[in-house]
DNA sequence: ACCGATATATGCGTTACACATATATGTGCG
DNA sequence: CGCACATATATGTGTAACGCATATATCGGT
């Protein structure tokens, strides 16, 4: 597990979907699964049950994020909280997801406005 | 092939990262598969030729690209071009990535200031 | 006690993936 | 011209991830 802490963030790009969306939503804060996909939804973001707990799985082994025990008012909650390297694969995602949106914009995909 | 032309453009996200670097590309103009590649790398993307070349398959079949001739410069060049609907799928996903970063500005991934 | 929503988990068949390899043609250069 | 290297497309192969269905159990409200 985790074989790969060192190696730097970007190479671990471009991220699967559910993968940025699970980051995402640690970002805020520690998350059991379910709120995960509750986030998602809130997003217009739609996450398979399937996908999302083997996605914790994988992610879990490669340390990007950790168990972080169980919900005191519902103890079937597991929750989960990002770890360091976890949070700098994340923002180089975002980071790329920015670039990526301003290259949109730049074909016309996007009105020029912008936020 | 192309069976699902009428479904809503949203109902296919979130693409696949190369599914949009292939429609970010082609949203420029016609564009031969090699061309593609070098357009990701130029935005600091990678493409491995194998996933390419599938996808261009796999988006042919679906329609949200077609075939748009031999280059006459370079006759190993086959080009593709952007249908209707694939554009619209591309300007879905693109507006879906813009909101994506932003939701990720609003989790601190980013910094604030962008524009 | 019952029932729908919440919560996690896994089986299964299909699709997509990375990496390697194959084949052929264009381009530059001595 | 001849040759090397870059360009260009394509596919084989094993592995990983996916969507959809199903299983199991607990929580909250009535």
């Amino acid at each position: 597990m985790g074989m790969d802490r060192r190696r730097p963030p970007e190479s671990h790009l471009p991220l699967r979907p559910v993968e940025f969306q699970v980051l995402l939503s640690l970002a805020t804060g520690d998350r059991h699964g379910y709120r995960i996909i509750q986030d998602a939804e809130d997003r217009g973001e739609r996450i398979d049950v399937g996908t999302l707990y083997r996605a914790l799985a994988r992610l879990s082994d490669r340390e990007w994020i950790r168990p972080a025990g169980r919900d005191p008012e519902d103890d079937r909650r597991n929750s989960y909280a990002l770890t360091e390297y976890g949070l700098e694969v994340a923002r180089a995602e975002a980071a790329r997801l920015e670039s990526l949106t301003q290259a949109a914009r730049r074909g016309g995909l996007l009105p020029e406005v912008a936020r």
